[in-house]
DNA sequence: GTCTATATCCAGATAGAC
DNA sequence: GTCTATCTGGATATAGAC
């Protein structure tokens, strides 16, 4: 009975948890196309049958990998949208949060957007199963200019253009990276830092009246 | 002799053409890796063994592809900077044509993130093959920012920000589309419309003094 | 130049020993 | 639960007939 509750607790065994962990860095880095589960039990240092055994098929394995990363795309950021903050402060903290965020993972955002591609149908489920619900900032949006707080602007504008300018350079990067920086990664990380307040300065700029 | 002209005058044959067509078409929408090539001859209508006949092997035809978007991502929008229009029209120029080129190929955006993401090597051969030079537009900001007509702020940022929010909407189209459209893509194109004007006033309110 | 047939290889998946 | 061995399908690529 002892031995069981130790083993019941942990919701996944020692050898699940060593194949997602080098499931997820295969899938992220190549994709679905791009990766055979020799990839992947070779990363795990184990026997590719044993993937079979845990997860039964390439599919599900990589279901598993994907909705872990997709919940850390659609974070719980908009929770800062609900706080009681001034709207600047709002955007402020929403850029700053977001670009940390995607730096612990900087694959994903390419990732996501690729395999939303290969398959938009996925988004329609997942989008119930986080639970997460973008019209709420919206919302918060239009409630400011309604307020005369900030210019008149489409609310979807708005918020595909602070997407895109904190996405976009996790996305873009080899080609940013090789075209403007000469494949310095170091000038690269010091740029993402300082963008965690630019991005938010230049958004402000623009949308103060 | 006169027979032969008229076969030189043409790049490419008939067939070749037909090829290509298909491979861009197949390429684009799935990738290097999501590609067979039974399903670009299927799309050709022609034989299998006729790819290999044109083109050595699956890579070649592949670059020729990339090549081709690869030229078409970095246009010589660039041109618009070197004019002597006042630097707000520039941007307006630059973001107007930029989002209708897009418009015209809108799988390009996430094909050539992903592919130079799967081989970041291949951006030193092209950037020197399509002899741009994104250095030439961080000059004209850094001038413009001397002169006092722009605020004081970094040109790789607003750079970055520009092609952000021009490029970010095509590649991340399933999940704008889905998430705050309900997968209407009509309501989507009117959005892509009006960003051409948007996101231009957008930038420029952002950066002047 | 275009086809059919085939060689070769490697992928995902399963059977069965331990 | 973990391994080796193997099945089966589908991929790139080539040989050779027409």
């Amino acid at each position: 009975m002892v031995k069981l509750i130790g083993k019941m607790n942990a919701r996944h065994t020692e050898t699940e948890t060593l194949i997602l962990d080098a499931a997820r860095k295969v899938f992220l880095e190549n994709g679905f196309d791009g990766t055979t589960m020799q990839k992947i039990s070779d990363e795990a240092g184990i026997n590719k049958a044993l993937l079979h055994y845990y997860f039964r098929s390439k599919d599900r394995l990589f279901e598993a990998v994907f909705v872990e990363a997709f919940s850390r795309m659609i974070p719980n950021l908009m929770k800062i949208f609900a706080s009681e903050a001034e709207f600047p402060d709002k955007i402020r903290g929403f850029v700053a949060t977001y670009i940390s965020a995607l730096q612990q993972y900087p694959q994903i955002p390419l990732f996501i957007l690729h395999e939303l591609h290969r398959n938009p149908g996925r988004i329609i489920e997942l989008i119930h199963s986080t639970g997460m619900n973008p019209g709420f900032v919206i919302q918060i949006i239009r409630q400011e200019v309604r307020n005369g707080n900030i210019i008149d602007i489409d609310p979807m504008q708005l918020m595909v253009n602070m997407l895109a300018m904190c996405i976009f350079p996790f996305a873009a990067r080899p080609m940013i990276q090789g075209f403007i920086f000469n494949n310095d990664t170091k000038t690269f990380e010091i740029f993402l830092e300082k963008r965690k307040t630019e991005v938010a300065d230049f958004i402000i700029k623009a949308i103060t009246p």
